[in-house]
RNA sequence: UGGGGCGUAGCCAAGUGGUAAGGCAGCGGAUUUUGAUUCCGCCAUGCGGAGGUUCGAAUCCUCCCGCCCCAGCCA
């Protein structure tokens, strides 16, 4: 049998691993150096996930660092808030830059340098066009360019210009240093894309330094650079941008020579990662902010519940290519599912009360009965629940006239409540509206525990609560944003799920529910896994569902 | 007859000339004091299409089809 290298084996399998591989065997690089370099300019989603486990994760496997720089070269739309977002959100989905935080504002003199080094190689020019002139003449996707009148500026012009758009001498839009390259290109980049832009406005490291800010193609690759990164990852749609990367570290005495890979963006089934939909979701107040549960940023991941190993496990099986494509939620969810169902404590909770009367159980008296804080793992050990004649179970629990293979409560049926007896209901109780109110049950108490001593088996385990010894909690389930699979960013507002949030008010959960900590999930027996709400308090308990259990029955059921 | 990419199952995705990995979903079955979990089995004579090269093609060649990105002084 071949012997694999753990570190091998550990590291994921795709074209950028292999790429860092090879270069690492070939001696391009002894070692690796990354970047995840947002904007700014809102919150982290899901899709950046991907990109974040992609760079640090690589980084990672093979003994480099990753940088978290910001990319923050446009001050207009960049603030602070997000910047302490972006810093919690990496964190807590798992990764560390230590001291490599870094931001492109840090290097504008040294990008300012070497522009007037582009400048004086004749390579960059001072054009005074309009914005709207700088279009019309662009060309079009099928048509070439024109040059710029103003192309041929001779060197110590465009030096003194760049040297007064500096000194704040002109105003916003009256000109731009752009690259000499060909305004013929196939490549829309390369038609002399502008370098640098006159911008009165203050920036939020740099305060009132600069009045011009150079553009992300400018900044982006020399930063890189400077940086010493080796592998520059980043999407799909930069492909085009990356002749111009390489124009720039070519034309510039830059320390180091980074590359660029692109990979295919992380889309969801049933949501949207578009920054600018979620920020329109946001101010729109389609959702409660930047955090509600139902958004797909890490910051309201993390108050529905996930675990953050759940998305970089998620992330891992989603892998990482060329191809756009569309992940199935189903996939996201098994990865919660899968990481809650192995740590969350089990706990029983009646979302939609229905009381059941034990007849045959004596008024006033009550039992305390053991039950499993996680059947699996012995070591969770186990708690106590009260057990009296007044109970709640689940409505959906019982059926009148129960369809076929239903096998829960419906008059007549036997069952067993979850670690306590085995009942069967004798008689249900109507209000005037013809509303089923109560359930008068009858209890076995020779099956205390559950087991009946005769061998007799029961075909449904039902969660319930003790009447008197349980509390009432607010339980919030939620559904996706969307309703399609694949809603169209363009309409979100048309396309938005009415029932995303779906509050139950007052949902009857034991005792022990409360006072616990707000970060560490729960399992509602048969139901989901849960977690306490920001909005919790010890008198008013506030749970998030963060997933539900598969459900068999309702596929069965057909709902 | 602009440039750059991408097409492998319902959804992701390996595979780089030697006879289609794996996961999710789905479908059977076993176990089960959660209709959960766990376990077992099934699920592409087929790789966008058509030709060609080859003993052999998802992999190489030719032509065709489809989808995505680019015409910000956004990133």
């Amino acid at each position: 049998m071949a012997l694999v290298e753990p570190t091998a084996r550990e590291a994921g399998q795709d074209f950028i691993r292999d790429i860092v591989r090879a270069d690492l065997a070939s001696g391009r690089h002894k070692s690796v150096v990354t970047r995840f370099p947002p904007e700014p300019n809102g919150y982290l989603h899901i899709g950046h996930a991907k990109a974040i486990c992609l760079s640090f994760g690589i980084a990672e496997e093979f003994g480099g660092h990753c940088n978290l720089r910001y990319d923050d070269t446009n001050p207009t739309r960049e603030a602070q808030e997000y910047i302490d977002a972006i810093e919690r959100d990496v964190h807590w989905l798992g990764f560390d830059w230590s001291s490599h935080l870094y931001h492109a504002s840090d290097y504008f003199e040294q990008l300012y340098a070497w522009a007037e080094d582009l400048i004086r190689a004749g390579k960059a020019y001072v054009d005074d066009q309009s914005q709207e002139e700088m279009r019309a003449t662009r060309g079009t996707l099928t048509e070439a360019g024109t040059e710029s009148p103003y192309r041929g500026r001779g060197v110590e012009d465009n030096l003194d210009l760049f040297r007064r758009m500096r000194a704040g001498a002109f105003a916003n839009g009256a000109r731009v240093l752009r690259a000499k390259i060909d305004m013929g290109s196939g490549n829309i980049n390369l038609r002399d894309p502008v370098l640098y832009r006159i911008l009165h406005t203050a920036h939020p490291r740099t305060g009132t330094a600069w009045c011009i800010y150079p553009s992300y193609d400018f900044a982006h690759g020399q930063s890189d650079a400077i940086e010493g990164i080796t592998h520059s990852l980043c999407t799909l749609e930069f492909e085009d941008h990356r002749p111009l990367y390489d124009w720039l570290l070519d034309n510039l005495p830059v320390p180091s020579r980074p590359r660029q890979y692109e990979f295919a963006r992380l889309n969801l089934t049933h949501t949207v990662l578009s920054k600018r939909v979620l920020t329109e979701l946001v101010r729109g107040g389609h959702v409660a902010g930047w955090d509600d549960p139902r958004m797909p940023t890490l910051a309201g991941l993390r108050r529905r519940g996930v675990p953050p190993a759940a998305i970089r496990d998620f992330v891992k099986r989603a892998g990482v290519a060329k191809a756009n494509s569309i992940v199935d939620m189903a996939m996201f969810e098994f990865s919660i599912r899968e990481h809650l169902n192995k740590k969350a404590a089990r706990r029983m909770a009646v979302l939609r009360p229905l009381k059941v009367v034990i007849d045959n159980y004596p008024h006033g008296q009550s039992e305390e009965i053991e039950a499993l804080n996680h059947p699996d793992d012995p070591a969770a050990g186990t708690r106590r629940l009260r057990f009296s004649r007044e109970l709640y179970v689940e409505r959906d629990d019982f059926k009148e006239n129960p369809p076929k293979k239903f096998f829960r409560l419906s008059p007549g049926a036997e069952v067993r409540l979850r670690y306590a007896y085995f009942i069967t209901c004798r008689e249900v109780k109507k209000n005037e509206a013809g509303e089923i109110v109560e359930l008068r049950c009858t209890y076995d108490p020779a099956t205390k525990g559950g087991n009946a001593p005769d061998g007799r088996k029961v075909k449904a385990t039902l969660h319930w609560v003790s009447a008197s010894d349980s509390r009432t909690a607010e339980i919030r389930l939620y559904n996706p944003l969307f309703a399609r699979p694949d809603p169209n960013p363009a309409d979100f507002a048309a396309e938005l799920n009415p029932n995303s949030l779906d509050v139950v008010a007052d949902a009857r959960v034991e005792p022990a529910l409360a006072g616990r900590n707000s970060g560490a999930a729960v399992q509602f027996e048969r139901q989901g896994y849960f977690c306490l709400d920001a909005d919790s308090t010890p008198e008013r308990l506030v749970f998030n569902r963060t997933v539900g259990l598969r459900d068999n029955w309702a596929k069965i059921a057909g709902t």
